[in-house]
DNA sequence: TTGGTTTACTAAACACTGTTCAGTAAGTTT
DNA sequence: AAACTTACTGAACAGTGTTTAGTAAACCAA
């Protein structure tokens, strides 16, 4: 079966072909100007092929998601490395904001746009959501670990790492859409006053 | 000058009437079933004649967005009322939640839709933002008052509104966008978790 | 009242978007 | 060699925001 082996090679090899172009153009122009017909062309294909290989765009958007989680993974991963879980869950947080300030692209893709929320039937019938849980059972991972050693004054571990994510997000989110500019502050003072209110709120949780 | 006035009258009206036909398809078919054309539809109006009433989209989205945080801004003095800064704050806070979680469209508007931040140039040649400035300088006073009387562990009235603004912020934009749904919660336990979350950390900021 | 100007409005077009479908040409199987 | 399958595309559909040329009515001055 060595024809199908090679049909199902060049399928995926397409498939690669259309997510790198993608990302390629979504870092270098922004989400806002990707569209099914600008990466047909930059892959010097038609717009129709694009729909062979994906169903529609979500479906696009869902595995570049996929491939964007991947990377604040692996920026948890590489940073968040500290022997104390008091120390992690700072290096998570700051990771979090510095790659939501530096990727505002696909920090939108994960999480702001509306679109690639796809939920998946598991077997036994339950739904999942697969994109985005790495980097949350990481961060739940340490959470866990602070309220073993009773170092944060969380009781629960998911009002404790919503409580955190919902500090970061909302840092990030409000800064990337420009309302922080209601403060009134240069773009520095707006930088030191997130910095500032991650440091608080990381006293704050502390016992 | 009575026809001159009478004209002016007519324009004002035409403008009030786009932005009822507007806000009300806002409500009833959300922001991304409002487009210019079904706007002009409703109104029994060609397209074009909107834009003799608004330079663009944004200049619309500027003035419907107006509205909501007049909304928001009627929600909180009628709702933020009790002696008490702390107290205040935490019914300031609610109210927030609350309205975000109601009124996902007009929170959109507000707070996460990229469009229709627009910089007013000041005659000083400094730049305002005036929408949303009533909502965020009602939570500055309050602030302002709990620092003051030294209830809030917050030294910077600055960092103090941003840290509470983020997590309402975070709090409401990360469920509005479903990406909760990766905690693995039922509609019930998101509510739960959400309001858990707010009184712990109203618990934190206080002194 | 007539004639000229200004105003209010619109039909149609432009340049985009995501998406579908009929048709073609090449590759594969019999 | 004929039949079938696969990979691909041109063209269209329905939608978007926006611009422009043209029209008809309203207004103003002589």
């Amino acid at each position: 079966m060595g024809i199908a082996d090679r049909k199902e090679r060049e399928k995926l090899e397409m498939k690669r072909l259309i997510m790198e172009a993608s990302m390629r153009m979504f870092l270098e122009v922004g989400y806002e100007k990707t569209s099914i017909r600008n990466i047909a062309e930059k892959i010097e294909y038609s717009p129709a092929t694009i729909y062979l290989y994906y169903k529609d765009k979500d479906e696009l958007l869902y595995d570049l998601q996929t491939q964007a989680f991947e990377q604040l993974f692996e920026a948890f991963k590489e940073k968040a490395t500290s022997r104390s879980p008091l120390k992690r869950i700072e290096q998570i947080a700051k990771t979090y904001v510095q790659f939501g300030l530096e990727q505002p692209d696909l920090y939108d893709l994960m999480f702001i746009i509306r679109s690639p929320m796809k939920k998946l039937e598991r077997p036994d019938g339950s739904e999942a959501w697969d994109n985005g849980d790495n980097c949350f059972n990481f961060l739940l991972e340490v959470i866990q670990q602070g309220i073993d050693q009773k170092l944060l004054r969380f009781k629960d571990k998911s009002v404790a790492a919503l409580s955190m994510w919902s500090m970061v997000h909302g840092l990030v989110s409000l800064n990337v859409r420009c309302r922080l500019k209601v403060m009134n502050m240069e773009e520095d003072g707006i930088a030191g006053a997130i910095d500032a209110t991650i440091d608080e709120y990381l006293k704050m949780i502390k016992i």
